[in-house]
DNA sequence: GTGATTTGACCCCC
DNA sequence: GGGGGTCAAATCAC
């Protein structure tokens, strides 16, 4: 078994080897004015294959599940994350194999969907089950005139509106703006509560893929326009993500109260985020992932965690160096730090939620000044990943 | 003119 | 077969 353990292990490391030599091209891509914005795409579809891959290796060996309504307490808000194969909130082992199917679909194409089916019903279908859902529950303050929940940093757009039966009131269904463009699978269902129509449950499910780094918005379109109809999820870090960031926190500050209260029973190996009800802390220390098609990384390390906003998203944040290291190290290191580097690399590649979620970090102790490109902590990782063989 | 929303219809999954 | 999710044409808003 140890054998075994050794080999997978191996494997997990050639794969993030090979991930991240995805990840420099990348990175060569993106400091070449002549790269093309389909050989980017091209690349991050490798990158993202590549850790998938790594993912379900872990997720064979080292699944952890947050429990029944694993939730995030804070300040009122209830997160609630779903097991993707279930329709039921009922757990959660974050992580799926999805992979985003419209990098390499066409833009041009409305129906990506359809697109998709017609290219792989197959794969269409496990998607759709394994798509990551969490659910927020929102409430708005009565009077406010929102129809809907609240922007919350991304740019909805709604395709569709359905009675469900049983409800009294409809649900809609969003998706992410960019999805022709960059193909993010991005949705959202917004459902007003029966009991309490100030309450709205929303449900989100995809990551985004949308880097909208090749489409800025305003910098200050967040903070000039809190109100502003963009709503959504946060999965990537790019420079205008990092503003969509402060425009979660202030939505959520505003809005939203965070149940945690399952949480530490069901699995207190999690790191857990702890999202202040005051806004003094830097938008970039919540942990979002940086965008692998923006190399306007930011953000230190601070602790790592993961808001509401980020559910079934990365919470590692990698500062530029760090990033920039990984990117100009040869293969030469040690296995451990290797990995270590290569996990960082990882966790910085991928906005699926599954290594974060999936790595006991909560048996290491974090300070406010921890990186990941720390070898002993990746040291430690390694062998935790032993040990659970 | 362009992009977003509405809404009836269609498709898929349970 | 029914319900939920999505599509896409029509319509609306800017």
């Amino acid at each position: 078994m140890e054998h075994s353990a050794d080999r997978e292990l191996k494997n997990l490391i050639k794969e993030l080897m090979l991930g991240r030599e995805f990840a420099k091209q990348l990175q060569v891509h993106i400091n070449a004015p002549y790269s093309s914005h389909d050989s980017r795409e091209l690349l991050v579809h490798k990158i993202l294959n590549s850790y998938e891959k790594v993912l379900n290796m872990l997720k064979g060996n080292a699944t952890v599940g947050l429990g029944e309504g694993e939730t995030q307490h804070n300040t009122g808000t209830t997160i609630t994350m779903s097991e993707p194969h279930s329709h039921q909130n009922t757990g959660l082992t974050i992580g799926t194999s999805e992979s985003p199917r419209s990098l390499t679909g066409s833009p041009h194409s409305e129906d990506s969907d359809r697109e998709f089916r017609d290219q792989d019903p197959t794969d269409v279908s496990r998607k759709r089950k394994t798509m990551p859902r969490w659910t927020k529950h929102v409430q708005v303050s009565p009077g406010t005139g929102l129809e809907g929940p609240l922007e919350d940093g991304f740019s909805w757009r709604k395709y569709g509106q359905k009675d469900i039966l049983g409800a009294k009131y409809p649900r809609g269904y969003y998706r992410c703006t960019h999805r022709h463009v960059q193909g993010c699978l991005a949705t959202k269902q917004v459902q007003r509560s029966d009991e309490d129509p100030t309450v709205f449950e929303v449900t989100y499910r995809g990551r985004h893929t949308c880097t909208q780094g090749s489409e800025p918005n305003p910098p200050s379109a967040l903070a000039e326009k809190p109100e502003s109809g963009s709503q959504g999820n946060n999965q990537q870090i790019t420079s205008q993500q990092q503003q969509n960031q402060q425009g979660i926190l202030l939505s959520f500050q505003r809005d939203l109260k965070v149940n945690t209260t399952d949480l530490d029973s069901h699995n207190q190996h999690f790191t857990t985020f702890d999202f202040p009800s005051t806004s003094t802390t830097k938008p970039e220390t919540y942990a979002f992932l940086p965008s692998l098609t923006s190399n306007n990384f930011t953000g230190d390390l601070s602790p790592p965690f993961m808001t509401p906003a980020t559910s079934g998203s990365n919470y590692f944040s990698v500062s530029p160096s760090h990033i920039s290291s990984y990117a100009g190290n040869q293969i030469s290191n040690t296995s451990e730090s290797e990995f270590a580097n290569l996990i960082s690399a990882a966790t910085s590649a991928t906005n699926s939620p599954t290594v974060a979620l999936e790595f006991p970090l909560g048996q290491m102790e974090f300070d406010p000044n921890f990186t990941f490109d720390n070898s002993g902590f990746f040291s430690e990782l390694s062998q935790i990943y032993k040990t659970k063989k």
